[in-house]
RNA sequence: CCGCGUAACUCGUCA
């Protein structure tokens, strides 16, 4: 049913793992996980949701998968970088479109196959819009600001998101003469193009104009709010950072990294800590930024002990991959704190590279 | 309007 299908998006946007399974459940009672329709659905909201494996189970179950079908799964590891599951299922797609190629471009992407992406794109005769802002987000996601300027320059057709992607490279390579040039000469603003310049503004520290640029805007989102109360909180301003968290309507794992991070910079010891636990008790589970966002505020204040705790809790209770910069931070730790032998040992453990 | 691209959170050193 269409009811159904609205319940699925819902927690599909709202990135909510436990409402989608529930919701899941609600549709293999009521004998409806046939609709292929439905099970498309499913696929992309376990994707977007980040439970790649439901994603897959949901997708195996398909009799007979449609385009759509293909494509979602594809979606979700390209959107995750996974060059060879996505290999795989474009391999045995039985009949491959734009949007297909548009997917893989982006797999290669996400994967650090850079040249491999481009190589794509050169070779696909149907380029779309898509198809150009992947590479030129790509190239700028690589720092390879000269090249994705010159693409914009040479793109056939552009839209909000081409232009949201090119004013995100000209942030990035601090050329903020072009944001703002861009920005105001854009027609149609998305709430993207303004979170983009909030970001922006948020970088250089301007402050007072971030401010009016946010009363400004036609609509508020999770973004925008997050932006602005970081800003507070660089300001020094944690009171009302806090305010405007607690007003917001939904409190996902982002938002509460950005607070943790906000006491965390403001050298509140204690109150980053016990943020981590109220975060728990709400229900959201930590990721791996939130642990290294606690290991470095352990760093800074030189709690050794704890930072150790929340090192061993990440890969034991949450069942999370340090990666290279957490092993950096709990090297620092140990070093800093005398620990030389411990830092060593650590270091020793450590992973190869990344 | 079931699929692809863009925006917010993380340490390249608060020594």
């Amino acid at each position: 049913l269409y009811l159904f299908a609205q319940l699925v998006r819902k927690s599909r946007n709202a990135r909510d793992l436990l409402q989608g399974k529930c919701v899941h459940a609600q549709i293999l009672e009521s004998g409806l996980i046939h609709e292929r329709f439905l099970a498309n659905l499913l696929v992309e909201m376990y994707g977007k949701c980040g439970s790649v494996e439901e994603s897959r189970a949901v997708f195996d179950g398909i009799q007979e998968p449609n385009l759509f079908s293909w494509t979602n799964m594809l979606a979700v590891y390209a959107q995750r970088g996974d060059l060879q599951q996505a290999r795989e299922i474009f391999g045995r797609m039985p009949e491959k479109d734009r949007v297909a190629w548009n997917a893989m471009i982006q797999a290669h992407a996400r994967s650090g196959c850079l040249g491999k992406a481009k190589e794509m794109f050169d070779v696909m005769g149907n380029r779309n819009v898509v198809s150009w802002t992947t590479v030129l987000a790509a190239l700028a996601q690589e720092g390879n600001f000269e090249i994705a300027k010159d693409m914009f320059d040479r793109m056939p057709r552009r839209d909000s998101v081409s232009c949201n992607a090119m004013m995100d490279a000209c942030v990035q390579s601090q050329d903020f003469e072009r944001v703002r040039e861009m920005f105001f000469s854009m027609l149609e603003k998305d709430i993207a193009s303004w979170t983009t310049i909030l970001a922006a503004n948020a970088q250089v520290g301007n402050f007072a104009f971030l401010l009016q640029l946010f009363h400004k805007m036609p609509l508020h989102n999770a973004v925008a709010w997050t932006i602005l109360f970081l800003a507070y909180a660089h300001n020094g301003d944690l009171c009302m950072a806090r305010r405007i968290f607690s007003m917001l309507p939904e409190k996902s794992l982002v938002e509460w990294n950005a607070l943790i991070q906000a006491y965390a910079q403001n050298g509140h010891a204690k109150t980053t800590l016990k943020l981590f636990s109220f975060m728990a008790m709400e229900g959201i589970a930590p990721n791996s930024v939130t642990f290294l966002t606690l290991l470095a505020a352990c760093n800074h204040i030189g709690l050794v002990e704890i930072g150790r705790w929340y090192f061993l809790s990440m890969i034991q209770d949450h069942h999370l991959v340090p990666s290279h910069q957490h092993f950096c931070c709990m090297i620092e730790l140990l070093g800093r704190s005398g620990r030389l032998r411990e830092a060593e040992e650590f270091a020793a453990s450590m992973p190869a590279v990344e």
